[in-house]
DNA sequence: CCTCCATCCTGTGGGC
DNA sequence: TGCCCACAGGATGGAG
């Protein structure tokens, strides 16, 4: 139930032509904890209301979308968003915190249950210090060269390295174990420990596993995890080869799949094709 | 700078 | 059935 790039990157998809172009009439910001950093509920209504959306952009697991009067509207998940496009008539869901009515009277909706996700609209001098988000994983993926130079000399678990958006931009808690599994590394080696070739396998493993959970619509625990505009549930969930399996067979070696909690997050790996 | 840890929230599912 | 607890896919800031 939680957005990591492949879920982003759907729902960026089903949402682009639905704002591109689009003129935002109507916005609402109804819970105080869906802007952050010092930005006011108010500012965003005042800075997104009447502007018109040119494009739609992601990185990593935020949404930007940029707009005619120079800012930029950005959008973050957290752990339960959702988003939603409907008619502004139709029912509000409970947790919906904001909501923007386009020119075409679509309403966009958020909808987040735990308010870790946010909203905000931001000039380009408070965009540039407002994440300080690496390379996209899947778009901008870095070479094994620089991949290798930022794991020189780290000594936190590899999975932990992998989870932090500075080094590279997308991957969740999901994909991580993923990435993990088929470049055969177990999530609890210091980053600064692993070889060239094993840095070159992460790398390789990457793309793939980023480009099967995009083409399947995501991940998604539950049908109601995270819901597209037209309301589909995404469908990577069975490709899973290790998160959420303890106790089932790795499907290469039939060997028990583990659980270890690595930064104070689950971790899933097969003690046999992971070393 | 790096690592580790707590924290922000609500909902759900398992065990009893 | 109800209650309680553990846990949830994220990001951040502070302590050491």
């Amino acid at each position: 139930m939680v957005p990591e790039l492949p879920e982003v990157e759907t729902i960026r998809r089903h949402l682009e032509p639905v704002v591109t172009g689009r003129r935002m009439v109507r916005v609402e910001v109804n819970h105080p904890r869906t802007t952050r950093r010092n930005i006011h509920p108010q500012d965003v209504v005042d800075r997104l209301t009447g502007a018109v959306v040119e494009e739609l952009r992601r990185r990593g697991k935020f949404l930007f979308g940029l707009l005619d009067n120079g800012m930029t509207w950005v959008t973050h998940l957290g752990m339960s968003g959702r988003i939603s496009v409907t008619s502004p008539l139709a029912a509000r869901p409970k947790h919906t915190h904001f909501a923007a009515e386009t020119d075409r009277e679509d309403e966009i909706r958020l909808i987040d249950p735990r308010t870790f996700g946010f909203v905000a609209v931001v000039t380009p001098d408070e965009l540039a210090t407002f994440t300080g988000l690496g390379p996209d994983a899947f778009t901008d993926l870095p070479r094994s060269r620089s991949l290798a130079n930022s794991l020189a000399g780290r000594t936190a678990p590899i999975k932990s390295l992998l989870l932090d958006q500075r080094l590279l931009a997308g991957l969740g808690n999901i994909y991580a174990d993923e990435v993990l599994n088929r470049a055969g590394v177990r999530p609890t080696r210091p980053g600064g420990a692993l070889n060239y070739e094993e840095i070159a396998r992460l790398r390789r493993a990457i793309k793939p596993i980023l480009s099967a959970g995009v083409a399947a619509g995501g991940t998604s625990l539950d049908d109601l995890a995270y819901s597209l505009p037209d309301g589909e549930a995404g469908g990577y969930l069975q490709r899973l080869r290790v998160y959420g399996r303890e106790g089932d067979h790795c499907r290469r070696c039939g060997t028990v799949i583990k659980r270890v909690v690595v930064g104070g997050r689950s971790s899933f790996y097969c003690p046999t094709c992971q070393t």
